[in-house]
DNA sequence: ACCTGAACACCGTTCAAGT
DNA sequence: ACCTGAACACCGTTCAAGT
């Protein structure tokens, strides 16, 4: 009897990606709550301890997921256009990172920061937004907002949140909306006229573009030339 | 030997309103990770399953702290100002319940359309974008969003996160302001320029009241009537 | 250097029982 | 109706030990 997983063959060597690896795949398939330090010893075919030799606690494996995702950013090139375009491409490059992700782009929110490849994308924002006249102080608020911002846009998607499940999700969808039109129409007009369009999204591309153009517009609006 | 704690005097009875209230009070105090069902019922001088006749599990708890939260809420009332000026009371009114609890705050993105109160403020902010002339699909995904950025702008608040214990956050805060000050000022001159204003927020009234102005100005941006 | 084994101090929750 | 007590199946983590 070999000591191996369902098919998995002969268990390679340990190190930090291979872990972070299997973590993302975990946390894509089953949530955040399903990735535990045993789970993921388990599906690595290794004691828990053995993970602790490549990471201080699981904290530090949160991070290197986070840094995952932050090096998955594809920055694009200085552009011709101006800085709003420019803001613009920088923030779809990081939803387009944290799209697949879901899951684990709740991490990245507090981690910005801690991360080398955070620090890059925050960087390159913090640039455009001097580049734009705001002040040292107000791009930092408002860059830090962008990049938040970006993350609850790909977290809080209607329908997102039920789970990573796509029957689980379905149902619970379903249920939503059964709940949101059973409200009385007299009290809740309007949330019940947009039951379909609150317990799920119809056009997840469109309703990412329409995001971004909302933050875009809201830097514009706080413009310091803008008037 | 009474059975009771340090002052307390003999234990009120049970019920949902004061478990809420205890549970609200330690998660401000020491933040989510320490609201846990066993440290609950030690403070209400009772045996954990006691909670348990009270609340189904620890998440219809955690909906009842939501809920609390968003009953807190004072719309305001229906004003002769523009939508515009209206939406942005709503979420200032929203915004002032959460700023007090930002540990608890973050229970509330996903449970907008379970909690009574939520469902209210739901209504007034859908009223206010068809009143604006945003289409019923449109205006969910925007009044969605703008919900939950008011939320992402009291958790995601420059300092904040560090947990709740005013000497912890300090302590976390110059760390971080440090670790951003020793980074080479040529590979990130915008981070380390900005290094004071991305660890800590110098004004909280003027980062939310900005962060609301921002909000506004890209719902108005998108607004079908704009050109 | 890299991993195992046993143990500790926690979790949320079920189930049967008390008053 | 409201709460207790014991038990179960989990957590993350420390510490000493193996190779």
């Amino acid at each position: 009897m070999e000591r191996s997983r369902a098919g998995s063959g002969r268990r390679a060597r340990l190190d930090r990606e291979v872990v972070v690896g299997r973590a993302l795949a975990v946390a894509d398939a089953e949530g955040l709550d399903a990735l535990t330090i045993r789970r993921l010893a388990a599906d690595l075919d290794v004691t828990p301890m053995a993970l602790y030799w490549h990471f201080r606690d699981k904290d530090e494996l949160l991070d290197a997921l986070a840094e995952h995702l932050f090096r998955s950013v594809r920055l694009p090139d200085a552009q011709e256009g101006g800085w709003a375009e420019q803001l613009r491409a920088t923030l779809a490059a990081l939803m387009g990172a944290l799209r697949p992700h879901p899951a684990v782009a709740a991490l990245t929110r507090t981690r910005i920061l801690s991360s080398h490849a955070g620090l890059a994308l925050a960087e390159r924002a913090l640039g455009l937004l001097d580049e734009a006249g705001f002040g040292t102080e107000e791009a930092a608020e408002v860059g830090g907002y962008l990049v938040a911002a970006v993350v609850t846009l790909v977290t809080a998607e209607p329908g997102a949140g039920h789970g990573p499940d796509p029957e689980v999700r379905d149902a619970a969808v379903r249920a939503q909306r059964a709940t949101l039109l059973s409200l009385a129409p007299h009290d809740y007009p309007h949330v019940v006229a947009a039951a379909d369009a609150l317990a799920s999204c119809a056009d997840d591309d469109a309703y990412f573009s329409r995001g971004l153009d909302l933050l875009i517009a809201g830097v514009q609006g706080l413009h310091p030339g803008k008037g």
